[in-house]
DNA sequence: GCGGTATATTCGTTTATAGGTATATAGGGA
DNA sequence: TCCCTATATACCTATAAACGAATATACCGC
């Protein structure tokens, strides 16, 4: 993975919106879908772009799909993301985004399991 | 200037060696042009292209324009360069356009006043 | 003013990307 | 087996970007 991978990924603001998220853990792609509040196939397209550069990775639970960032990033991936990290604070979407996350994540607690809950996520992880 | 004007600059082979350059001081086109040895449209544009999107600045001297990264960069875009500047020691065209530079710039000192020999880049800094 | 040098712009072509609509795939449960 | 849900893919269109060739601009020295 080059350096122009990680900037081609990181010049569209769906997909930093998408990072951002995965920073704080994984997520299926349905709720990434609701936290963006954009269409299932913008969503699915722009984390297989993400996929195709190396920029997350997959596993498969039941019918979902989890995403995150890579368990072992390269030495530029990593301090991108961390710069990003630094970064997206300035803009409010970012903070929005994570606001909504926060939200979902406490529903998603109080419902018992459901497609990305830590309980089904700690599961797929361990395999 | 956001963020996405910072990356859709930085996804790009070319302009990446061009601020790697910059990064060491201000330089004319001609000489980046030498450096990278790519031709003086594709150079010029590239240059059009960062300049409209704030990554660097112009000024004239005589015949030559100056391009130089910000003066006052944005805290995104310093982050952003600074992290870049990390990533660029593990490909070797930066090593060589470093390289290169430094060959160029040892023998504009020689040769005594040229386009953005040291002498003129000062002189026309002081307006 | 003229010619030369440095740089920018215009135009055309090719390729990549973003987004949408419609459709396919794949797993789970009745 | 059939249906449902989650996600991916194919196909289309519009826009942007990259590059080259040719041309324009702007300053300099004579």
């Amino acid at each position: 993975m080059d350096l122009i991978s990680i900037y081609s990924c990181l010049c569209d603001r769906t997909r930093l919106r998408i990072l951002n998220l995965l920073a704080k853990g994984p997520l299926c792609v349905c709720h990434v879908q609701t936290i963006l509040g954009d269409s299932q196939v913008k969503i699915s397209k722009h984390l297989a772009y993400l996929k195709q550069h190396g920029l997350v990775e997959v596993t498969r639970e039941a019918n979902w799909r989890i995403y995150r960032l890579p368990a072992k990033p390269s030495a530029a991936l990593r301090s991108n993301l961390a710069c990003l990290q630094d970064c997206v604070h300035e803009e409010p979407v970012f903070r929005r985004d994570l606001a909504a996350l926060k939200a979902l994540q406490a529903t998603i607690e109080a419902d018992g399991p459901a497609c990305c809950s830590p309980r089904l996520v700690r599961a797929e992880s361990r395999r």
